[in-house]
DNA sequence: GCCAGTTCGTAAATCGTTTTACCACGGGCG
DNA sequence: CGCCCGTGGTAAAACGATTTACGAACTGGC
């Protein structure tokens, strides 16, 4: 009861810059220009302004700030799948960057599904995010009917490789297919089958097509097998099955996914087969359980530290110079040997 | 030159609530209503009012509107590191209850490092946020003294298990530790090496108090054997070849987290001891790559969805009462029977 | 002592939304 | 007919920061 009040107080919220103003006896534009020093502020009101503002706690609203800049200092990022290792390597390389230069990450995850991409999208450009950094569900990025029509600043990564609206950063996948298969090659092996998730993104597409070259430019054309799993461990050990049951048993195998090299190590194990006496690997990704699974996997692995820092700043490039001319990025892979893929042994 | 402008547009922004207004031929607050629907709209206004928006591609302004409304729909998270397929799991089902529930997740990581803690703590406060998930660096999480005064509302996951003053979620460490222990006593060991890494948290300290409680119900006092290792794979491999050298080998090995398993296995096959002929070992967490790794190890493991789920239940209710009483949440753990656990063999 | 130039403080406008306070209109009822 | 009430529309005041425009005080040079 008493004086009428517009809003009721909620408690105690959070000091404004008018409430550190008032204690420091000066106006919220010095404060203002205390707290981001764009322009010259005498040594003692500046002191008084720092006192309160230790005083009472302040904290500046970054909504506020942001409302009144034009810009949120924070970078959404899109991945289809946090479980999986390669994502959440990116994502903790993305926000360390971030960290560093002063924004915040909004991680949002699509399970691969363009429907629920683009409403989590939707919501991101809602809390105006400066930039996207997006490994896509699909290749036809953005094609949907409800999709979008202007995006913030966006770069495509891993996935959806070369899209002709947007900056891509990705592994340089055929390379990566050409040396898991030359390896194999150049061990003797000339029974190799290739065993890949989908052929329906370019990423894995192109795996494919290293593996080819490398058949091809070692006169082995004749003997491509190719065999398309699936999307899940299980899809992939069935294919594969399939494989071991042919007459011919290829002598080795070259698993183009992460999903793949499970695969094959399950069907392997359920065959009987010896690793790496009877049949060589060469597996996708690296991961720590590696160290301690036997034999140790020669692997080709993307650089994940290397698709972050080069997709950041590609980004921050982007969102400098909206205009700028479409860049395609292809990072290096690499290819452990160790001790999964051996000479063939007839 | 020509007419001067306050602003320069800067190329074409959004288009706001005022150019949906304009076109539509009604006033900006109309449109809010429109929009949230908390007051009634003619048909015909509401209907001009959507097709406006519709035509502009007008989407809200989220910190506009937060400013305005003073919350924001976001919860902070803060998990020591992604690249921990366990935090990686709790972030991606709590990325599932936000979207369910119109919440954003903001997720930064700390390092297990209480300054960085605190630091990327006070970002999210300046953001914000409406709550706050935490899985702490320290069990003496916020007693620092540059941590904030106050906080928005937190509760504690996983690590600072019953701190005074917050809410807490956490596995029932005692009970994994005992029901680890109580199996391999079950198998006839009566040499059971506990490998840690590290006593200086509650929840690893709960895992060897089981660990104990286990032994001294069987009569075992006497024959405990701690290994504590550290906090990386390696330091956990060298602690457990120690006890591989003593005269009286431990016929079973708990291990107590996900890299004193790693560490025990490199031991293990660095010793050619035979898992589980010569050495039982139950394992820690569950992982895909476990699939394929034989033997198919016997684990503990914490249930990462009902982890998740509860935290954010609790969360969620104490945003809605900031003043109820704090809540502490043990979760069960799971223990899976495979086949890296068999009989003591003497 | 005066003028130009610099420094720094302040008031007020602004960002885009929500919400309050007020008003106009029309219908129902005595 | 006059009143009351419900409905729905609008103008304007928030939210909390930044930034512009202005002016006061001071400096230095002549």
């Amino acid at each position: 009861m008493g004086g009428k009040r517009r809003k009721p107080p909620a408690g105690r919220s959070s000091p404004t810059i008018r409430d550190v103003a008032r204690r420091a006896g000066v106006s919220p534009g010095t404060v203002s220009n205390v707290m981001i020093g764009v322009r010259g502020v005498r040594s003692d009101s500046r002191l008084s302004v720092m006192k309160a503002a230790e005083a009472l706690g302040y904290k500046s609203n970054h909504m506020a700030s942001s409302l009144r800049r034009g810009h949120t200092r924070t970078i959404g990022v899109v991945v289809p799948d946090l479980s999986n290792e390669f994502f959440s390597g990116l994502v903790m390389h993305w926000e360390a960057q971030a960290a560093k230069a002063g924004y915040e990450i909004l991680v949002v995850s699509s399970g691969d599904n363009p429907d629920i991409e683009s409403r989590r999208i939707q919501s991101l450009i809602a809390r105006r995010v400066d930039g996207l950094l997006i490994a896509a569900a699909r290749d036809d990025f953005g094609a949907a009917p409800g999709f979008p029509a202007t995006l913030p600043p966006a770069v495509l990564v891993d996935r959806a490789s070369g899209h002709k609206r947007f900056d891509t950063v990705s592994s340089d996948n055929v390379a990566a297919g050409y040396e898991g298969t030359s390896h194999l090659i150049k061990l003797g092996h000339r029974d190799i089958a290739c065993l890949t998730s989908a052929d329906s993104h370019v990423h894995l597409r192109d795996r494919v097509r290293g593996y080819r070259k490398a058949l091809k430019d070692n006169g082995l054309s004749g003997r491509e097998r190719l065999v398309i799993g699936g999307r899940s461990v299980d899809a992939c050990r069935v294919a594969i099955e399939r494989e071991f049951r042919l007459p011919a048993r290829p002598t080795a195998i070259f698993a183009t996914t992460f999903f793949s090299t499970l695969g094959a190590i399950k069907a392997i194990h359920a065959f009987d087969i010896a690793l790496p006496k009877d049949v060589s690997l060469v597996a996708f990704e690296h991961s720590e359980w590696m160290t301690v699974f036997q034999p140790y996997l020669t692997a080709v692995a993307q650089r994940r530290d290397e698709l972050a820092a080069n997709s950041w700043s590609v980004l921050i490039d982007r969102i400098a110079s909206p205009h700028a001319t479409f860049r395609r990025l292809k990072i290096p892979i690499t290819l452990s040997i160790r001790e999964s893929a051996r000479p063939v042994s007839n």
